[in-house]
DNA sequence: ATAAATTGTTACTTAATAGTAACTAGGTTA
DNA sequence: TAACCTAGTTACTATTAAGTAACAATTTAT
């Protein structure tokens, strides 16, 4: 039985895998995403961590997975309307941690973004 | 040299500690707390996850560490103003956690909420 | 004098998470 | 035919995070 104190837990459990908010961050600003583009755009991530996190966010109903029946594969990931329901949390942490990265590079901490900025998704 | 793909991960960086946002909750509720209450509160963190947890939220500015100069010791933690600002993020967070986890239970799964309610941190 | 309560530290162990690298399998291209 | 692309799996290792348990130092209460 999941014990949680108190209910952001629940949010934290879904999206505080190490690359999970990485790919629904893509997924927000690009709507739909194969496999490979995926792989392409998160550099560091390797084959088995991008399938581990997406299989996760798909089995909490996060993200949707469709194959095409197509050789050689193709398989696009995608928000469900469920997932889309995390797009104003995303957004507010997105801006809160704008601020705080902001806030540490003034103190003379080095940081460094990498992926483009969106509307809706604003870094 | 720090690297983020989007500003988001410096949010989790700071709230995604396994006891940071139980912390963070009940500071949000109680203005202040004691080292001891804390630890009472929480019931399965130990001594050493406690202090080490404070420490980093108060290392990133988040929290305030208070010393009063008695014996036995007492030591107060509160939220800095910089830590206020996390509220609306926390509080949408808690928001949509809620949802999830009636979602959760009304799909068959069990789970606890343990820790009272309250104004702002709705469970 | 002893025990308890306070806040905190330390060395050590265990569990959870993430990374490595090689492999499958079907089809395409050179 | 050999090399390559796709999406994915697997066994294994390394790294990080978290838990255990004992200890310190101070003062009050018994």
């Amino acid at each position: 039985m999941k014990k949680y104190n108190f209910s952001i837990e629940a949010t934290l459990d879904i999206i505080g895998g190490k690359w999970k908010i990485v790919i629904l961050c893509i997924l927000m600003m690009d709507q739909r995403k194969r496999t490979s583009e995926l792989k392409r755009m998160i550099p560091n991530i390797t084959q088995k961590m991008l399938i581990q996190q997406l299989r996760e966010l798909e089995k909490d109903n996060i993200i949707l997975r469709k194959v095409y029946n197509q050789s050689p594969p193709k398989v696009e990931y995608s928000l469900t309307e469920y997932g889309e329901s995390l797009t104003h949390v995303i957004d507010l942490m997105c801006d809160w941690g704008a601020v705080n990265i902001k806030k540490r590079i003034e103190e003379g901490e080095e940081i460094q973004l990498s992926l483009e900025e969106h509307d809706g998704i604003r870094n």
